[in-house]
DNA sequence: AATGAATGAGTATTCATTCAT
DNA sequence: GATGAATGAATACTCATTCAT
């Protein structure tokens, strides 16, 4: 597809389309949506989208990269605050809380996207950014004799995997009234484990 | 569907194509992976499926509670040797670890079963029985004084997702040696969190 | 197919196999009934089917052939007793209604094979041999001065149609004990059409 | 199905295949016409088909009620012109005559819809509404005194399936230059039956 | 920019029939 | 005689994508 030059209107449908589909693609899955149901919904015929899009999966793409990136940042933004490698990454984590509960479709996309290998390197792509980064907090924390010894990409994996499971379960379940305690909750567990204080 | 008599060579038939239908939903996918695909991989035609499974569908649904119900037993039989609660999850986490590095399309399956809508009840129920189990431990261990106190059940999800995490995570990079360093890193994360004892 | 000698059991087998067949037919059509369904039905494999039949087609010409021989059957007898053309007509338009009335499977069974192409030439030649013999009757009775000039086979056809009709409406609208009425007025219908005597 | 907006072309190609389905429908019945067929005869892609029509019982069912539409109009026509309701009577079997013989498909359409459980609803509420307009100018005619005592919906019912079977066996037999005579015929049989002036 | 129309390969599923045991 | 197993062509329907206007 040639790089489209869009007027004003043009920007504004395309971004139309994007949330729509995000939309959508969170309800429905990524199979379960088809083009057609994008362009019905915005009320829009067929070449709207091809206009806008070289492909379902590269409209797809650009919005799980979008995801990400936004993703990505807050936690950058809620990190730069602590000087503490452990309070960076209880501020990484509190961020990632609060970044899918205001973004909830977010979860989705992530989600689907891990599914279908058209997306998983993208996927993995992102989680591999997010884990080196909690990794390098980590091994800072060891440095500093507040982390006990381990493998700090495996303990990455670990609270990437915690947060996103406790995430999934208080989305489904909650009605978002109780989310500090889910965020501490989550804290907690990530940093102290189980086992009551020894 | 009427029940069907089935023959000695019936019943092989038919785990045939469980089994090979397991390996191909694993590496393609559920909708990537076709009726006849799993017909072609067995040398065999179209009727042959739909003699012994009433429909696609069907089938992963039975193959998807099939692998939940023996991670479940593996995850029982390892539990009966600990009578310590703490020991109990923790054998609960080497026995899952272990699972998963036995059979793992088994992980495949659970992931994409969670994909889609027709499967979720499934893979839900399934977690919510580990859930809830794990749950039941934590709170002895609590009321032994032995785990800090908390949302059981929230910590119940914290380890299934961690668990989970890195078991995807260790399946896709390693080639199956280091997985006793695996269980290790993942009961120690779980049960001690990240901080140094303090 | 090879003509078989059957046994006694192979007899039996046989009709149980068109008494079965029959009434699916009717309850289900022709292409809404499976081969499956009959052996089903009955408790047998499919074998059973394809011995002691060609194929579902020859199944179906068999039954329809040997319903429309005793319908024919039934018309004879009762004819036989009346001399005066006009009662051999009546007779027969009472006879035909109790025969479907007795076997109303029957009925099913020719409108199902009035349409299908490959049992209209035997659902034709049927109705042309009743037609035939009640256009004889008709001839009579206009000879006798009994009936009104015009052309018999037309008149014939008209009596059958109106039949049918009758007959059909009264088997879905009716428990069967206001048989004698519809009779009563299936034949004046015939003989003296709606308008009040002249 | 979303409502489609169609634009003169779109309208156009409706309509053919509306036509030509209605045609194959009569020629080889209603399982025997594929949606393939329809769209090889129009020269196109099968998506053309699902365009403009939500499955191919839809289109079976638009095709049945316009038809029965359109029959049911014709005889209102004709009726408007006479007064009397034995004139009422006669003049509507005149039309039906006439309709089926200008529009043979139709009867083919009926007849086949007779047969599928899935479209008798609309085929018995045709003809319901049928008998019942035929009871209510036998009922008049009864009043009048022109008309012998009897069931009228009973006489309805002889009198739509005796039309019935007249047009069937007339146009399969006849090319066409008879139609006033059997015309004539169908009219004298319903009205005054078999029988010589009395 | 946008629309409705058209494409056509692909999907799950059915079923009459045949076959090995 | 009888069974369960196997075949495979056929069918309705879907949907990402392209095209004419």
């Amino acid at each position: 597809m040639k790089e489209r030059k869009l007027t004003k209107r043009g920007t504004k449908r395309r971004e139309q389309v994007l949330e729509v589909a995000a939309r959508l693609f969170a309800e429905q899955s990524y199979h379960g949506t088809t083009v057609g149901d994008v362009c019905d919904a915005l009320g829009v015929g067929k070449g709207v989208f091809y206009w806008y899009f070289e492909s379902k999966e590269a409209l797809f793409s650009e919005l799980l990269e979008g995801s990400l990136l936004q993703l990505r940042r807050s936690q950058e933004e809620a990190i730069t605050l602590a000087r503490d490698p452990v309070a960076r990454i209880e501020q990484g984590i509190r961020a990632s809380i609060k970044f899918f509960d205001d973004n909830p479709e977010v979860l989705s996309l992530i989600r689907i996207a891990g599914r279908y290998e058209e997306f998983q390197t993208l996927v993995q792509r992102g989680q591999h950014i997010v884990v080196a980064d909690t990794a390098g907090h980590i091994k800072e924390g060891m440095a500093a004799g507040l982390i006990r010894p381990g493998d700090p990409e495996l303990m990455g994996h670990g609270i990437l995997g915690a947060i996103f499971h406790f995430v999934e379960v208080y989305m489904d379940s909650t009605n978002g009234n109780d989310r500090p305690q889910l965020a501490d909750e989550a804290v907690t567990f990530c940093l102290r484990g189980l086992l009551e204080v020894r």
